[in-house]
DNA sequence: GCCGTTTTCGGCCCGACTGTTTTCAGTCG
């Protein structure tokens, strides 16, 4: 079985090897859009293909695409693919990650060379070959030079939650300058999404130029990349990019627009613009040479005819067809949530007593929480045994009596063992209010049956992919069955707010919601500011489109405790 | 390779920056 992900994966390594081999760029673009469109897509490919439904409904895969997907999910390989790469040396390929080359480079220095790897690539930079290659002097030779050098760390995407401190760090500083009207990170990060490549700030000011001389000033600079009229790119000293970018104020909804991305979404605002006899680019919408809009973004999507789009959903992902049809979700915010159901505490192996978590949580507004500590397989990693969970209760009742502003729900967070069974009997877990259930172990082939046989007794499976980002990728295991099994059996789907999980991924949350799950963001914090991450949730949470309805931690204590059928 | 109430051929988003030029190609986002 293969995922949309490796779907995606192959596609797009079609689309370097094409793009080496000098194939028209639009047939590339065509491979690429392919690519994107499997790996967003909310639907599981596999099981398209085996219900027979007719990809070339999807815009932008036509009749040979269609053809090949097919090809893929049915056999794992690609002829193309591989054909190509009998022709064209991996090696090639690692050079397209070098900044400043390209394919068109690339195959200039394969063709005079026969260069097929980054080692002969840095001989020939070195011993002053590559210099007679029309279009190559000293300064690109020596970004080769270190691009190969750098190679590795290519590719490295940051952690959303990592940036954000460092982000408004810069904001704050830039306002310190003098004529600096408005400063707004645009790109992945406005759109929240899970890992950042770089930051996009945009500053409106009166003198560009002085505000472009105070940034490169930045104490974290490590290096200045370029610095243009309108544009400055640095390096920061932990290698993350960051771009400033001069806007007039008369464009700045349009610029704003336009660096928030995504790609996939801003072409396709583009395309509805042409059929409008409109040009939409990042100064404004124009009709001919006037401008009819721009100041804002709210004006840029009414002059195409739509109404606003969250930056979360901008992604091409259906939101610009919601939005003609009157359908746009409203997002899950941060006011809506009143509770969390996954924590941890002393007693396994949180920082922090359960009074102080309580205190917290009450200081967060919340109206309930649950207490869901480790069981007993997890006791090499501080898990709870029996008697100390049946002492655990007795302490939360005594606690209750004394919070009477918030419900404390008694919870656990059980092993789904190999089997699909629990670490805990049946006896002790009817003691409990709420079973949270995960995988902790034995994460290699595929889960789908292990998981199956959980939902028939956890009221949440949380982090449910196990996935760590840049570290581990997600379990094996067919999802979209997973999530019709958690709807049929009222079982919630966590979306767990540590900043490195993020799990559910968004397209899975979006996959979940439209099979008519629902969710809990939780923090599964260990220590009683980790309840804080909630918003690293609720940020994912927006990515798949839910609303408050999709949110159990959003509603009611009565309509959860319905629900879950607690006692 | 995709797409189509001006089209089944001829378009395909578009501008900034760099490095190499002496008017522009390649790359990037």
């Amino acid at each position: 079985m293969i995922t949309n992900k490796e779907i995606a994966s192959i596609l797009s390594k079609t689309a370097d090897l094409l793009e080496i081999k000098g194939e028209n760029p639009f047939k590339v673009r065509a491979y690429r859009n392919a690519a994107r469109i499997v790996e967003n897509s909310s639907k599981d490919f596999n099981k398209l293909v085996k219900e027979g439904f007719d990809l070339t409904r999807l815009p932008g895969i036509g009749k040979d695409l269609s053809s090949f997907i097919k090809e893929i999910v049915e056999t794992g390989k690609f002829h193309k693919l591989e054909e190509l790469q009998k022709e064209i040396p991996p090696g090639l390929v690692d050079m397209l990650s070098i900044e400043g080359l390209g394919p068109k480079r690339i195959r200039q220095i394969y063709d005079a060379f026969k260069v097929t790897s980054l080692d002969e690539l840095k001989k020939y930079a070195e011993n002053g070959e590559l210099d007679k290659l029309p279009g190559f002097g000293p300064k690109l030779i020596e970004k080769i030079l270190k691009g190969v050098k750098q190679i590795k760390k290519a590719g490295i995407r940051f952690l959303w939650a990592d940036v954000e401190e460092i982000a408004e760090d810069i904001r704050k500083y830039l306002f310190k300058f003098k004529g600096v009207e408005i400063v707004e990170i645009a790109g992945s990060y406005r759109r929240k999404k899970e890992t950042v490549g770089d930051l996009d700030i945009l500053v409106v000011a009166e003198d560009y130029p002085k505000v472009s001389e105070y940034f490169i000033k930045y104490k974290k600079v490590k290096e200045v990349h370029s610095a243009g009229l309108t544009r400055s790119t640095v390096f920061l000293d932990n290698d993350l990019q960051v771009d400033l970018r001069a806007v007039s104020k008369e464009s700045y909804g349009a610029a704003l627009h336009y660096f928030t991305g995504s790609k996939a979404h801003n072409i396709e605002i583009r395309k509805l613009a042409i059929e409008k006899g409109l040009k939409v680019n990042e100064y404004g919408v124009y009709r001919g040479d006037k401008r009819i809009a721009g100041k804002s973004e709210e004006e840029v999507y009414e002059a195409v005819g739509l109404c606003f789009i969250e930056p979360e959903l901008r992604e091409n992902r259906g939101e610009i067809e919601a939005c003609l049809n009157n359908y746009l979700p409203k997002l899950i915010r941060k006011e809506d949530i009143l509770g969390d159901f996954h924590m941890h505490t002393s007693y396994s192996d949180g920082a922090n007593y359960i009074e102080e978590m309580v205190k917290k949580a009450i200081n967060l507004n919340y109206k309930y929480i649950a207490i869901t500590d480790h069981s007993k397989r997890l006791k090499v990693a501080n898990g709870m045994s029996e008697e100390e969970l049946l002492s655990q209760l007795k302490e939360i009742d005594e606690i209750q009596k004394k919070y009477k502003e918030i419900k404390i729900l008694k919870g656990i967070e059980v092993d789904i063992l190999e089997d699909g069974s629990l670490d805990f009997s049946d006896e002790i877990l009817e003691k409990l209010d709420i079973i949270v259930g995960a995988i902790h172990y034995k994460f290699e082939g595929d889960q789908t049956k292990r998981i199956l046989k959980a939902l028939e007794k956890i009221d949440i499976l949380a982090h449910p992919t196990n996935r760590i980002i840049n570290k581990r990728s997600e379990i094996n295991a067919n999802f979209e069955e997973i999530f019709h099994k958690a709807k049929e059996k009222n079982v919630i789907l966590e979306i767990n707010s540590q900043p490195d999980r993020l799990d559910l991924p968004d397209t899975y949350i979006k996959m979940a919601k439209e099979i008519g799950c629902k969710f809990a963001i939780n923090s599964d914090a260990h220590n009683c500011n980790m309840l804080e991450y909630i918003k690293y949730g609720i940020n994912q949470a927006r990515r798949g489109w839910l609303e408050k309805e999709d949110v159990v931690n959003s509603w009611k204590l009565e309509d959860v405790i319905k629900f879950l059928k607690i006692h």
